[in-house]
DNA sequence: AGACATGCATACTGGTTGGTATGATTGTTA
DNA sequence: TAACAATCATACCAACCAGTATGCATGTCT
């Protein structure tokens, strides 16, 4: 007999919720159909969740959000040059981006457009992620300007939020037209953006 | 007795179906709630449109393509320089941009996030909006190019491309933070790029 | 070992919603 | 003017779906 593990089970709940979601939206999300990728019933699902909204604020805050910070946040502390080290996390997220990503978007992104005109606590909580990214950003330029990397003429807080509205855009456009190669064409836009941000220092002989 | 004009009563529909999905999106679109903005009843509406999803993509060819077009296309036919084109555009924008439009975003952009994963048919719509949106800056590029406005070492294609998603991740970011200050702090990132695509002229004496 | 809480499964319900069937009124044509 | 088509209103239905009520195991504490 399957020994039953309440962590184990509200992960399953978590990660099949969050897959329904990023394919059909959380409003036509169905939680039918949530269980029916686990083996789990509505029971099981009402044990650890009290309502459907709930349910999507733990997908929020447990998954999307800790995806988020680990992969455009995290790399950003104590890095050398902060332009090179987000073109790098840009390149490894265009070698990343596969199939179900490409057909579905950025989670992150597909939850603020649909539920932050609807419900206002997803709207705070999906804020909340980008004001943690937009601040890693800003503070990695702002630490690249002392350093001498970054150019001193542009301001970090609203370079960060081009930044990051730029990469939802981007992730949004190949969505819709579901062609990896139009990420591509984005991204050396915005490759060229973070280059125009480089402090280039002519060396005098 | 008012005299009963399908023409009218089509686009009273259609008006309606907008503002619900613009604010609710597609799927959680109610019927009832649309033709509760109107002095109509399903008679009405199922007389003009055999279903829902029909009258969804009405919405998009009628009202949005025509408003993307009319707003972001158009002018940047006939235009001296490129760029001034579509710098005053945004500025444009900027100044249009207004409450409703502040909550809810581009119902262009929603749709695209929203339906693009569920129905083909919309998919390609959108798409095709975004094709002609970006051949109208692509073609407006190369023509600045030929010009001399424009840098001649961009492809024009990628820029247009990028500057779209640009403009659709800051209206997005400003949606979710319900702020317009955001928008505006987008917007300098992506003067500076358009900036950049400059083809300066060093004059000589 | 008995009492109790935890972790689920099963079956059901009430409300919502897209869609339909029918009919009434108006305009138009023969 | 009679027949007919267009334009809508009203009433209804069937399906879907979030949420609930109940019960049954399994582990734990005393």
């Amino acid at each position: 007999m399957i020994v039953k593990n309440p962590d184990q089970t509200r992960k399953m709940l978590l990660q099949a919720a969050y897959l329904e979601i990023q394919r059909n939206g959380f409003q036509a999300a169905c939680l039918a159909s949530i269980l029916a990728h686990t083996n789990l019933t509505k029971g099981a699902l009402y044990h650890h969740f009290p309502n459907k909204l709930t349910l999507g604020y733990a997908v929020v805050d447990d998954i999307i959000r800790e995806d988020i910070i680990g992969f455009w946040v995290t790399p950003l502390e104590d890095c050398e040059n902060p332009i090179d080290c987000l073109l790098n996390i840009i390149y490894r997220a265009g070698e990343e981006y596969r199939q179900e990503y490409e057909r579905c978007g950025c989670p992150l992104n597909n939850l603020a457009q649909e539920m932050s005109p609807v419900d206002e606590i997803f709207r705070q909580k999906i804020n909340h992620i980008y004001v943690l990214w937009r601040q890693g950003i800003s503070q990695a330029l702002t630490k690249g300007q002392t350093d001498g990397s970054v150019r001193p003429d542009i301001q970090p807080e609203a370079a960060a939020t081009f930044i990051i509205a730029a990469i939802e855009g981007c992730v949004g456009m190949a969505k819709n037209a579901q062609d990896i190669n139009v990420l591509y064409k984005c991204g050396v836009g915005l490759v060229h953006y973070l280059e125009s941000l480089r402090l280039v220092l002519v060396k005098e002989n």
